[in-house]
DNA sequence: CCAGCGATCGCCT
DNA sequence: GGCGATCGCTGGA
């Protein structure tokens, strides 16, 4: 169940960042267990990519973690305030990336509340980076983890969408990255609750 | 050494 | 819908 270490070497970030929504995310912090379903994410396609930190190959103390191998998590601070988790893929030295931008709480809904001190049926407790962070409990210590271990790890439970409940649209909060703001590479579960309130509803419906 | 700023959120109007 | 919070990272001096 638990997703190897080979699932994430895919050197296809924009398929992963797609094929990943469904799969569950989950943290064990001092004895309690939270997972949450994603249900969007953003691919950063490295050194390519003008909205990659890793944009032309740079290398600087923050980005190290993302020339990884797949498989090891990506997490920085953003706005001093909000911790934004990512799931690092493909091969040492390609800095390829997923942002885990929203998640739909399924187990230990209870801590999650406390930690976000709001209902889970309020959509706010998980949607958008910060927030799905947060109600994960992942911060900074969780910079540079495997994805196959025992604090943070991701399962496939077998929940697949099809093709068409699947939007692709431009990331959030890009504009800096010019003509490279506008490629689709944005992808949620329509419909979907918990998926952070920018264009929650694909504009083609 | 330090000024400017960001892959955001929540509160206020 | 508008804006302030808040701090580590970055690059230029």
């Amino acid at each position: 169940m638990k997703l190897p270490f080979s699932y994430y070497q895919n050197p296809d970030v924009i398929f992963l960042a797609k094929d990943l929504l469904g799969k569950v995310l989950f943290t064990e912090i001092e004895g309690e267990t939270t997972a949450g379903i994603i249900v969007e994410t953003e691919a950063y396609f490295g050194a390519h990519d003008k909205a990659s930190h890793a944009y032309g190959n740079r290398r600087t103390d923050r980005t190290e973690t993302l020339y990884s191998e797949g498989g090891i998590s990506y997490v920085y601070l953003c706005y001093g305030i909000h911790h934004l988790f990512n799931i690092v893929t493909s091969v040492k030295d390609e800095p390829h990336a997923v942002l885990v931008r929203a998640v739909e709480p399924l187990i230990g809904k209870e801590v999650m509340e406390a930690r976000r001190k709001m209902p889970f049926t309020k959509p706010a407790i998980s949607a958008g980076p910060g927030s799905a962070a947060k109600a994960l409990g992942i911060d900074r210590t969780f910079n540079k983890k495997d994805l196959t271990g025992e604090e943070i790890w991701l399962e496939d439970h077998g929940i697949r969408y099809p093709e068409n409940q699947i939007a692709a649209v431009p990331r959030v909060g890009v504009a800096y990255a010019q003509e490279d703001a506008f490629l689709p590479w944005r992808f949620f579960v329509k419909g979907n609750k918990y998926v952070s309130k920018p264009n929650k509803f694909d504009p083609q419906d």
